[in-house]
DNA sequence: GGTTAATATGAGTTGCGACTCATGTTCTCA
DNA sequence: TGAGAACATGAGTCGCAACTCATATTAACC
């Protein structure tokens, strides 16, 4: 890992990009249990090139949540400024449980916020975006105010959980949503 | 695996006993990827003799599964039997939630009604004694008439999930639960 | 107690996946 | 354009865990 040294070479920096987006895309698909091996394949390097630019499974798998993170935080952020107060956590969260359906990693990241990964600092970012929708919301009337940010992010990822391994479909998904949801109103 | 042919010699029928507790408590304490040389060595047993009786982990996997769900399916029979039909359901519930955040077992189990191992059909049993919870629940007022069985065991899951993945503190459980229960009542 | 079929043993086999390194290739900058 | 550093390659190493099998024990029935 050359930290920051010097930039990367051209061609060093396309194999990065196209590695990190192959590796999102296959462990989405078969979880974090798929091998480097096919990493490298579907990426059209050899696996040499894979360690080199991360030298564990495990840094690799960061890199990836951290990317994920990044975006959902953006996203989250948008609503917060944008979005309808009442509704706008509401939809973050169908949003993110309907990802998880489909993305083995977003699950992941969510089981970090409280163990697995040593991650948990990176989720904050995230966690206070939600607290954000969550408090707009709640100045709306929209959700109880006695519920926090905790409960909020512990729904999140056990629906998350949920789906994913339950294999809801997007009508059970709806009608449990629904349910949550009305034990978040007031 | 003789089946059912003639009854097992003595020595047999303990060491199938001692695997199959010990097995428990390996499994619940370090998942499903714990290895089947520590059951073993826990069990006091040679290797062979494990695969002997279980000639495969899933086969291990699968009996305690079952023997987990008899003792569950027990339970909540009773409760539809005795308990108070306007919290009988809830009280399961929160039981069941609070077991996972120990014991890995549960979760596998749960999770396995949508997708998973190849026992949808040993879960029904249980899945009926819930639906009996619920709907003595809904009879009382307890729960929304609107609710249906998919939900509870999709929340259900989910919850437990959460539980064991994200390490909630049993604070931290009961305001969660405290929201689903206030989402699944009238 | 002797016979034997059932059972137990545990060193070995096999397969897989993370990770390494000697060698070959390519970018970069003067 | 040529030297050299950065990078890529992929066969090989290493460790681990599921599973096997020839051999040794033991329970069960006479």
């Amino acid at each position: 890992m050359p930290d920051d040294s010097r930039p990367l070479r051209a061609d060093a920096r396309r194999n990065r990009a196209r590695i990190l987006a192959v590796a999102e895309a296959v462990f989405a698909e078969k979880g974090p249990s798929a091998s480097t091996e096919e990493v490298a394949e579907r990426a059209g390097v050899a696996i040499g090139t894979v360690f080199r630019h991360f030298p564990t499974k495990h840094e690799l798998l960061q890199a990836i949540m951290k990317d994920v993170l990044a975006r959902l935080t953006e996203q989250a952020t948008a609503l917060a400024a944008d979005g309808d107060p009442g509704t706008a956590l509401f939809a973050f969260f169908a949003d993110l449980v309907a990802q998880a359906a489909e993305k083995k990693t977003v699950v992941e990241l969510l089981s970090a916020t409280g163990a697995g990964l040593s991650m948990a600092d990176a989720v904050r970012p995230l966690r206070q975006q939600i607290a954000a929708l969550l408090d707009r919301a709640q100045q709306a009337g929209a959700v109880r105010a006695n519920v926090r940010i905790d409960e909020v992010m512990a729904l999140l990822a056990a629906t998350c959980q949920g789906a994913l391994q339950g294999g809801w479909d997007s009508d059970l998904r709806e009608r449990t949503l629904t349910i949550v949801f009305t034990g978040l109103r007031a």
